[in-house]
DNA sequence: GCGCGGTGTTGCAACGTTGTAGGGTCAGCC
DNA sequence: GGCTGACCCTACAACGTTGCAACACCGCGC
């Protein structure tokens, strides 16, 4: 229905291959011809057909970028920084939402895509990395958050585990000795969650604290209601904690609404660190500590990567490669007052 | 270089077509002749090829959604929310972030896109109703966010200009009596705001209180900063405020943290009423009153819609329909106190 | 006057898929 | 025995595009 180079061709009365020459740029094209032929495309509103372009070889210039939750800040300002990233390289972003199924994250990695890309960029939460082996060879892949494996895909990254230490540390550096920690999780595929408690107990000990498996608190999910529930379980204790780390800033406000709730301040009683440097912790009252992942570069990093990996030929293609991108303790009132 | 039918049928010892008919289901096959081209297919893992199929013919199975801002927590769970809808329809969505700049909006709505797409959903800011008009016949669009112009395009919002007045009304009757307004903005394209402002006056007028234009703030944009720096401005007068209505949930954070850091009480000093009813408000201290707009079933209606549109044959397509959500007033405490 | 390189244009094939039309085989029925 | 219809499979064309090879024309230099 819409017209085709076909019928460009017929009203400037040339060829098909002229009026493709035209819409291409190509040099070589008389000065006349090409204002005819353009007026025809003007005139008939002609727009390329991208599955054609794509059929004959090119790219689609889609990438997809595979994440848990749009509705998680985290996500969504991941998210954006993907999109503006690559824009920078003239690609659009399809959005997959993996609700951090296994199955579904299985699904992606696995090929068993409905649409063609140019290449994945993967958030996953659920998938153990010898799944990821799996990996379709034709798109290339880059994986976002910690490595567990090192199997073909590229991959960016903090150091998940030293950014919880320095987090630990920081609150012990202002005195706190009863150090809880809400965000563990059970299942042995929740690979963050396992990180940044490694990184809790390690700090500890670093710090001649005890570890204390009771104030670990292990949530479901990574919501502003589970880290209030967590809270609250842990302000029904007999001795509470006077500082908590959170593996993420959710679960932070979560936790400081239940101080709040119960009147406990914020950081005199207890005080709170948060994972992620999402944009509310910074007007949250009280504004949130937190460790900062500069996802901006982390972003730009990963479409980088892609970018790099369709530009080099796939017969002598380079080493997966890892980038660690450096994080910062961003430390704001909920540690240290106001 | 991937398998395609032709290497699958090689294999397999069959016709292309054959190949063709056990992937897409045909059940005129034979068990055995079946078996051997699954096996085929396992074998060279062979994936049919999305661009050629949707050259044949066929849909390409994306919709394009456009906003603003995917940072902006309202767009994040509106577009949440509306790829959770598409997936019901086996639709996937390429974001398109428009920053609010009208050469590219203009650009998406007059289909200068790259990308094969079934249809747009598109939240526009900076649009003006005209610009619209110019819309591609070819792929269905749904808008977003208030009707302005009666065009071809599909459309569903709130009202907004009711639901200000709503939350101002709210504000009366708590006995306010100097309720100011955060997020007015200059520029005639900025529809929300006005409708918004609209509302605001209307109420006001309708409670019998004065309107003073000194109480109107204008923003740059709808960030927690605005909101932080208007209030800041709002609080340096001889004669603040007792309420303030934001036009969205982060002008009204950002408003009350510059409230706190300020020592104004929340609300008994100044009450803050929101837009959007966002999740941070319902964690935030004190949390936030709100006008809650129902994003979820804006989302779902958006998408059923498009789902309608490429259902009918495009010669009897019905007239552009317009579809009002109802929104709600979430009370809390920066409005009602603890 | 002939060959040569640059210019402007064209036809053909191919990308991978599916709809249509048709060919062949076989069982069942008059 | 021949006809019908169901079943299984296949050949061909077409979707819209672009790379390649080729062609015709031009002016230039020898």
């Amino acid at each position: 229905m819409p017209p085709g180079l076909k019928d460009v061709a017929a009203r400037a009365g040339v060829s098909i291959k002229t009026v493709s020459n035209v819409v291409n740029g190509y040099v070589h094209v008389a000065p006349g011809t090409r204002a005819r032929v353009q007026e025809a495309i003007d005139a008939l509103g002609y727009r390329p057909n991208a599955a054609a372009r794509q059929l004959r070889g090119g790219r689609s210039g889609v990438i997809a970028l595979a994440l848990p939750e749009l509705q998680m800040p985290y996500f969504a300002e991941l998210a954006g920084f993907i999109v503006q990233a690559a824009e920078r390289h003239a690609w659009t972003v399809l959005i997959d939402q993996t609700d951090g199924q296994v199955e579904r994250e299985r699904n992606l990695v696995s090929g068993l895509r409905r649409h063609a890309i140019d290449g994945l960029i993967f958030s996953p939460l659920a998938l153990a990395g010898g799944d990821l082996a799996r990996g379709e060879a034709g798109t290339p892949m880059v994986l976002l958050g910690e490595r567990v494996w090192h199997g073909p895909a590229d991959h960016v990254a903090i150091d998940n585990t030293a950014a919880a230490g320095d987090a630990v540390r920081h609150l012990a550096g202002l005195g706190r000795r009863r150090i809880a920690a809400i965000g563990a999780q059970a299942q042995s595929s929740a690979i963050t969650a396992h990180q940044r408690l490694a990184g809790y107990r390690a700090a500890l000990s670093e710090c001649g604290l005890p570890y204390d498996a009771s104030l670990v608190v292990a949530v479901d999910s990574f919501r502003r209601a589970d880290g209030a529930a967590a809270m609250a379980a842990l302000l029904d204790r007999a001795d509470p904690p006077d500082a908590v780390f959170c593996f993420n800033d959710l679960l932070a406000l979560g936790a400081i609404r239940t101080l709040l709730d119960r009147g406990v301040a914020v950081p005199d009683e207890v005080a709170v660190m948060g994972f992620d440097d999402i944009e509310d912790g910074r007007f949250s009252s009280p504004t949130l500590s937190t460790v900062s992942p500069d996802t901006a570069r982390i972003a730009r990093l990963a479409v980088d990567l892609l970018a790099e990996r369709l530009g080099e030929d796939p017969a002598e293609a380079a080493a997966p490669r890892e980038l660690k991108v450096k994080h910062t303790l961003m430390l704001r009132e909920s540690t240290l007052g106001r």
